[in-house]
DNA sequence: AAACAAGTGTCTATGTTTTGTCAACATTTA
DNA sequence: TAAATGTTGACAAAACATAGACACTTGTTT
């Protein structure tokens, strides 16, 4: 038998990222899972129900009718949900918790998992991990706990040589599809604000970029993703095009040269009026340049949203959908 | 037993790109399509009705009326739509393809539009774009005749100065985005010969390596795609980790260095019973190293198939799998 | 040319089914 | 006691169906 762990409901919300109520009635109306109850009528779930649940969410997130998949075994499920090639559905519950400090624990056996697909260069299974964990913990906790994390430790694992460059490459390369997917689904409301990012001459890697438009997305932006390596001039006349409210850069490579100091000085010339947002692992080594020509500097992506946030809110723009604050 | 799975209406707009309206229409005025019902009177559709869609999508899509095609069989419908688009030209090495251009109205509007699309720097509407012409003209002709197009033109653009940098950029990643999805779909064979595609260090363009990638994928091989820039030692371990029947680099900069030259030899010289494929717009500057060690060069993506067939066919491989092989 | 008819995709209006969420209240847990 | 969990019934939004109207194109007739 297999261990028979049993997990309450409050686990299986978190790692399903369905509700109370909605794993409830799947369980009456549709007898979806089966759990067992403790001796007080409480629900015990099996690693399997859970897993079941998953199958359900994705499925159930592809467009099939709940009503109609649950019948299916998992293993029906699975098929049907392989077959399934459009991009991942746009999942936009209006869940706006921002803060997850520390410890986190889904998270970590999630990037774990990420870290073995990439040792054993199984992109099919980096992919599939990555899409449950979007499933399960939301798109924003997918891109702040998940991803940038474990860009960061391919980073080091890279430098340290305990990782291959193919690897990283290969981690790399479905990331970046996952993301770009991921950030086509941007259906921007109209009057919202406009990001810009990108990431400076010189400099290819493009993951931070993504991550910090997808990010501005998720905080109700309307984002223009331009790929990486542009000169400031293209910054700069893309930014004024779109009417940009920021240009966010991204900065992996720590080169020497004095050339991406000058760039970035050049684009904050071109734009005097636009607040210019820089991260990425390599942007500490321009800390004095940064701060130079007055642009923000984002140690971390889970800083992000509240500087946006600060943006919008400060005399830019009067948006109605930015009052309902609640803290 | 048979799978009989059923699928809901979203379901099938999601997979044949056609509106409920539409699915409707057809079914009620020209029966394209009898799907059955649940008893409560929802449609369900087979797998053969979602076929039968698409079939018809995409042949209404080449300018064929719906009424006229509606009664026609399945069979009928692919004879029809093959009769419309040939067969990515270049398949017989006698005539040596007189006519690519032009000979596509089809994907020469499709082109069109996107062009349109970048020239705007509309991300969703190329997106857009580029999945209507998918299913009006299936994964192989997006491949040869639209999208390698694309990059040619705007490439060309890009040189000339007709297109910005930025309008580049933007496209660029768009489509690598569009790539990498449908890269991700990568359902391979067990037994099929494997393909290492990427980039040779320094070259930092990866819509090549990923169009040979795909290529590879619809001839039926198992790829492997690893990202551009990659330096030799690393492809070359990738290749044999891999048992790799063939490498694909791509190579778009016309660097000056014979940096790039020596990347080859190494590879070359460290997998000296891979065949090496290399195609891109700048391979041509660098066809004296490429002939001096033996590799392949590639002028155009059509060409591919060809030679990828010749090598699962020729001796290039002893291996067990290929005993029941018949020439 | 102008008028007409047919073909075709889209839209609106209206009713039914499906499905996620909520409120109210009871019980257990910490 | 406060928080978490359970049950039940109700509700509202989304999805789906039908019927009919409308706009636009195309080809034919007047």
């Amino acid at each position: 038998m297999l261990t028979n762990k049993n997990y309450t409901m409050k686990v299986v919300t978190q790692r399903t990222g369905l509700t109370q109520h909605t794993i409830r009635v799947w369980e009456k109306r549709y007898g979806a899972v089966n759990p067992e109850r403790t001796s007080t009528n409480r629900r015990l779930y099996s690693e399997a129900d859970v897993e079941r649940l998953l199958l359900l969410h994705r499925a159930t997130a592809q467009g099939h009718s709940i009503g109609r998949i649950a019948p299916l075994s998992d293993e029906e499920l699975k098929t049907l949900i392989d077959e399934h090639s459009p991009p991942p559905a746009v999942t936009q519950p209006g869940s706006t918790s921002p803060h997850f400090t520390g410890e986190d624990p889904i998270a970590e056996s999630s990037i774990q998992r990420c870290l073995d697909a990439v040792a054993v260069m199984d992109s099919n299974a980096l992919t599939r991990e990555l899409m449950d964990a979007e499933i399960a913990m939301g798109r924003n906790r997918l891109l702040v706990s998940v991803i940038d994390p474990i860009m960061n430790r391919v980073g080091e694992m890279w430098s340290e040589g305990t990782l291959r460059v193919a690897d990283e490459h290969l981690a790399t390369s479905v990331i970046r599809t996952f993301l770009g997917t991921m950030h086509s689904n941007n259906r921007a409301p109209q009057g919202a604000p406009v990001l810009v990012a990108t990431t400076p001459a010189g400099q290819w890697h493009e993951i931070g970029a993504l991550l910090a438009s997808l990010t501005a997305q998720s905080a109700g932006w309307n984002t223009l993703y331009m790929g990486p390596n542009l000169p400031a001039e293209e910054i700069a006349g893309a930014a004024i095009a779109h009417s940009a409210s920021a240009v966010a850069l991204s900065i992996i490579y720590p080169g020497d040269d004095s050339l991406l100091s000058t760039e970035l000085a050049k684009i904050q010339r071109a734009l005097p009026d636009i607040p210019l947002l820089i991260g990425g692992r390599a942007a500490l080594h321009y800390k004095p340049t940064i701060e130079e020509i007055g642009a923000h500097y984002i140690g971390q992506l889970a800083l992000m949203p509240e500087l946006l946030s600060e943006i919008t809110s400060s005399n830019f723009l009067i948006d109605k959908r930015l009052t309902n604050h609640k803290p």
